[in-house]
DNA sequence: AACGCAGCCAACCGCTACAAT
DNA sequence: CATTGTAGCGGTTGGCTGCGT
């Protein structure tokens, strides 16, 4: 599918911005969207091509974006959802949305890859080195590869409506301020933990559904309605209680009355122990909505734990 | 002060997906 | 269906900056 280097152009100016293209590139995109990228330099009076102003806006611009240090609760965010879906810096950055996926992948490769490989965990498969495997049954292991391509699959379509929606609406998101709240697949993050956290503690309705954790939940609005009253899970929240859910209505967890100690379910190795590299945040009181056990902290219960904070989201 | 090195990050490059024709 | 054009994504690069010697 031939495409054409935009950028071959002789006359095209490549390389940092000046402040003044940086003006004429935000003028234009305020006053008139940004349409066509690629006819968008000469209109603008830029001699870019449309790529490079495209990137330009995307990562630097755009009104929308939070710049600067990196809080405790986008790191972890950043690092489980990569333990989900890979490099797929879009579809975290979908999840972020004051993050550029530019910026994320900065940060990853320069910060958390390293802070990773120091703890031991390889960075691509976010498995202990000298573990093979992160999980003790290989049916769990398939469950979860199973679930992360669902859940991945539905990141990347979700991703996608949240792009096509600031396209269409990109003129008034200038004006109308926030973005639109977190796609409600963070909900499902949560059951899917709830889902395949599931242990020997933890009786599960017989028809749960572990292969696709999206097919047993209905969307509406925001509420997720629990196909039947004893499909639960494990829900970490940040008080430290773990309790199986009854369900989701709006952002509030309806949790079952026999709240149980969270300690009874870490069932890895301490050699997952999702934070022990992270030595600064233990009882630093950071994070807010984070809690960090300094006991046994289940890896993969925390690829999931950010999610489980208050408000559910990571969004910032 | 000068130099070298390492880290960071903005920007570029090349590829793929997808829409339009 | 094939071709073409465009946008978006992820990998990579190169320049800037800070730090150590």
């Amino acid at each position: 599918m031939g495409r054409s280097p935009c950028c071959d152009k002789v006359g095209l100016k490549k390389g940092p911005w000046t402040p003044e293209e940086d003006q004429k590139l935000l003028a234009y995109i305020q006053d008139h969207g940004h349409g066509s990228w690629r006819a968008l330099p000469p209109k603008a009076g830029l001699q870019r091509c449309g790529k490079s102003c495209r990137l330009r806006w995307t990562n630097y611009l755009r009104p929308d974006i939070k710049r600067g240090k990196f809080s405790l609760q986008e790191e972890q965010t950043i690092i489980q959802l990569h333990a989900l879906l890979g490099n797929r810096w879009s579809a975290i950055a979908s999840h972020l949305p004051k993050r550029t996926d530019n910026e994320i992948k900065n940060y990853w490769n320069t910060h958390l890859k390293k802070r990773l490989v120091k703890m031991g965990i390889d960075p691509t498969t976010h498995k202990p080195k000298n573990h093979a495997l992160g999980c003790s049954q290989p049916k769990e292991i398939a469950n979860l590869s199973h679930m992360a391509q669902w859940e991945s699959a539905r990141l990347e379509a979700e991703a996608r409506i949240v792009r096509e929606s600031k396209s269409n609406s990109f003129t008034s998101q200038l004006a109308s301020g926030p973005p639109p709240s977190r796609p409600p697949c963070l909900d499902i993050l949560k059951v899917w933990q709830g889902t395949w956290m599931k242990r020997k503690e933890v009786v599960f309705a017989s028809n749960a559904n572990l292969e696709s954790p999206t097919s047993i939940l209905n969307f509406s609005d925001n509420t997720i309605a629990a196909p039947t009253p004893n499909v639960v899970g494990l829900i970490n929240d940040s008080t430290n209680y773990v309790g199986t859910c009854k369900g989701i209505v709006g952002n509030s967890l309806q949790l079952h009355d026999h709240v149980t100690d969270p300690t009874n379910y870490t069932q890895l190795p301490d050699s997952l122990s999702f934070l022990d590299g992270f030595g600064d945040l233990h009882g630093s009181g950071q994070g807010g909505n984070v809690v960090f056990e300094d006991n046994k902290v289940n890896y993969w219960s925390n690829i999931l734990n950010v999610v489980n904070s208050p408000m559910g989201s990571p969004v910032f």
